[in-house]
DNA sequence: TATTTTTATGTTATCGATAACATAAAACTA
DNA sequence: TAGTTTTATGTTATCGATAACATAAAAATA
């Protein structure tokens, strides 16, 4: 491998000037400056960050740390976290903790040796706070994406759980329902407790009842939705709902499985709506309606606020940016 | 930050004594060994991967370059390579090209100067073998997936151009198609002349005459496909054809998209199929047919090659891993 | 021209870990 | 028990780059 002596000697100068020519330096003169130019060229010299890193600190690498990247909503959010990152010279890192406490946590170990100048992450819930202290101890800026955890700061991008709620379950009630069904991701999550929330506060706000079996809390990612949609259909008529609201497209998908292997007809049997699209590239076949949150824009702006905080310049107090989502009507709730 | 000296020093050994218990070193004594470990959990020591980097040659570090990781056929092939990375201790850097030789050969230098392991490819096209150049004289590992470079020799997995192109084929004929289009993507691209190729043949054994206004070569991400359409449905009713093969799923949709536009019913007026399934969640929705071909598995046995490869485990000759797709009928095929 | 200042370059030490060699202590052998 | 082998540990040099200090040469000043 080439290295800054193999190009000082051949220069016939001193390592520390080549150094100096690949970091510009002021104080070089022109003419050894070209001529080290040149022989780099010629020996198609590439610097070594891992030497560099040894002694700067900084390696130039960030990582994301998400519980999917197959889920539409994940992926939009890597493709904004790498556009800004390699925009801003910086790589990135991609984990899959698939939701799992102990898979991202095996994940931040390796990202602590690896030595990451920043995380971005979206926790899997409140048992990822082990995991962040972690990453806190060691300095390691990091932002929440989505989802943040109680009892540990930093920056947060997310969407407005509140509001987007409301806007779905107003939708769901000017459709006619009254009996609407929640199938939420874990307690343990922050963006599933603000939904839940959000939600009774909503159905007051309509004047609707809660009914606690039509409150369901399962996983974000994880499959015994035959089982939940049909303890719920199973209902006595007058309890039964008319509508489900799903905490994530994954539910959603999966609950629209769930009724077509029950052989209930959506919207006209039962109507589906959830949170964040499943469809990666929008628009071309509408079914769901859904309350689509602007991914790409989270991964983006949370990369911005982590290359901030690892580059100083961000504000000392942690800031938190609430994107607004957009309701997306389609058929799903639309009775013919 | 804690280092092995600072172990040694509170262990009361070298700092080598250290290095030999983390490396697990046979010849340590019982008792220093348990001395160093325990310190070493006191201290809650990491190893810095950047020092070790400078002398084993290794990073732990690969790299993906593909399109676009928004795009599902893309998404997969990044989960099924992370999964294979991590499972083998390895971490996975992402690197979007977006169809462009520049942006790739970007990337290319990154990775060189991160010293990467190896590189799981997806090249743009034949303009890519300038980079591809780059990362053999390094001596950096690459494995193709999805497509490969003429003129440069590698592991390569990839889909089953002409037999996914054959059964596309035959199954609009089947459908009563003697028209057919197809909307391919830039012949600098190896998948692209495989399914020109193909799709020719297949007209053939059809008995069904090539006609060239119907092959159309664009680009498998970039936006004239309201153009592209609207020229093809422009011919005269007898030339015009009656279904049209997108060469991916991002062409297929956009195609949707422009026949929308143009008010034309699909499947009534027109079929279309493509290459790649565009749900990411598959199943949930249908309507378009599609030859799914495998990412999981193109990521999953990429990424196994190009590990055995860096290892020094793979066999001398290079290996071509050719993986069948899956047609997957839907309605966009199925006239009512 | 002598002296000070500036400019250009070199030397040494260091980042954290480990390979290669060296050596003291323990264990074994004759 | 003296000599040899083995085991456990330490020392030194190195990976590639750069920070901090040092110095020779050139330029500016008196």
């Amino acid at each position: 491998m080439v290295t800054i002596y193999d190009i000082a000697k051949k220069a016939n100068v001193s390592p520390m000037t080549v150094s100096r020519v690949i970091n510009n330096s002021p104080s070089i003169s022109e003419k050894t400056r070209k001529k080290v130019e040149d022989i780099i060229q010629e020996l198609d010299y590439i610097p070594n960050k891992q030497a560099r890193s040894l002694i700067s600190k900084e390696t130039k690498l960030v990582s994301l740390v998400i519980s999917d990247i197959s889920n539409p909503f994940f992926t939009n959010i890597a493709r904004g976290a790498e556009d800004k990152a390699l925009q801003a010279g910086y790589q990135l890192l991609l984990g899959n903790s698939d939701e799992q406490t102990v898979k991202e946590s095996r994940y931040i170990d390796l990202l602590l040796s690896t030595k990451v100048d920043g995380v971005l992450i979206a926790p899997t819930g409140d048992p990822s706070l082990a995991n962040l202290r972690k990453l806190a101890k060691r300095r390691v800026p990091f932002v929440f994406v989505d989802r943040y955890v109680e009892g540990i700061a930093a920056d947060l991008v997310m969407g407005d759980n509140a509001e987007t709620t409301r806007k779905l379950v107003a939708h769901l009630v000017e459709k006619g329902h009254r009996k609407i069904a929640l199938i939420n991701g874990p307690s343990t999550a922050s963006n599933a407790r603000e939904r839940l929330l959000a939600f009774t506060d909503a159905l007051t706000l309509n004047g609707l009842d809660l009914i606690p079996e039509l409150l369901i809390e399962t996983h974000f990612l994880q499959d015994n939705f035959s089982e939940i949609v049909r303890t719920l259909m199973s209902l006595s008529p007058s309890g039964r709902p008319t509508a489900i609201l799903a905490a994530n497209n994954f539910i959603g998908v999966n609950t629209l499985r769930a009724l077509r292997e029950m052989n209930l007809q959506v919207p006209d049997e039962i109507a589906v709506a959830c949170f964040d699209d499943p469809e990666p590239i929008p628009d071309y076949n509408p079914f769901l309606t859904v309350a689509a949150q602007p991914a790409y824009d989270m991964g983006y702006i949370g990369m911005q606020m982590l290359i901030e905080r690892i580059e100083g310049t961000a504000p000392a107090t942690n800031r938190k940016v609430v994107l607004p989502s957009q309701l997306i009507v389609r058929k799903s709730t639309q009775r013919s």
